[in-house]
DNA sequence: TCAACCTCTCAACGATTATTGATACAATGA
DNA sequence: TCATTGTATCAATAATCGTTGAGAGGTTGA
């Protein structure tokens, strides 16, 4: 991932309503979500969701597809990993002690000290 | 981590200045550097610096110890962690192999799956 | 075709944010 | 104490962003 992908993508996550977004769709799966449960999750008005699900489409970290008069999002799980890397790129002086630890209470980030415990 | 704080810390990784410098700090190590150092590399005026500084401390991002007339900064890896559990949590409905493998090109992320290959 | 439903686009306002230059504060060595 | 170096604070300007409401475009079932 390249810096200007990765501040576009940090700018969508720094408000509160798509933030709810993300982490709604990160939970849903790749099967997503239509607009309007989203909608109903977060308490947004339909043009506020719009504006905001737009703006995650652009950013590259949500989805759409047409599925009927429903428009379902999802989230793009390579863009966090991505982003993530991004962050962290030679993080650490190469001692992934420091922050590595911290992930494993995530199932989705083990790391190979914690698997002998 | 809360939404919060969550949203402080996106918010401050969404800046140009202040992604190149977490960058640095986390490239750096828990030593640290010191601000003018800091500044040699990212290119930025004083001002500017020691704003984007002081934004990414309050955000809890990065943190100051001063060493004579030097001031260092040091990034806070457990705020990093922090932040990517917020976001991932409870991803991918159980399923780790949606997100997780993207992280292995990082020594700090490695995954279950690709330790056999 | 028609009505109902789901979603998007647009413009305007108010609020927040980044940048800059000048100034001030703190620590060091002579 | 004094000059030097490193860093922070302040005020003003320009730019960016979120919210809202109205209106429009597609899709569906009858």
């Amino acid at each position: 991932m390249e810096e200007d992908r990765a501040l576009v993508a940090f700018a969508a996550l720094s408000q509160e309503t798509r933030l709810r977004i993300v982490r709604l769709l990160v939970q849903a799966g790749p099967d997503g979500m239509a607009a309007g449960s989203i909608g109903e999750v977060i308490g947004a008005t339909t043009s506020r969701l719009s504006f905001h699900l737009t703006h995650l489409e652009h950013a590259g970290l949500v989805q759409s597809r047409r599925d009927g008069r429903f428009i379902i999002y999802s989230a793009v799980y390579p863009a966090f990993t991505g982003l993530i890397q991004f962050l962290l790129h030679d993080c650490c002086q190469g001692h992934p002690e420091i922050c590595a630890p911290a992930l494993d209470a995530s199932p989705c980030f083990p790391s190979k000290e914690r698997e002998n415990v």
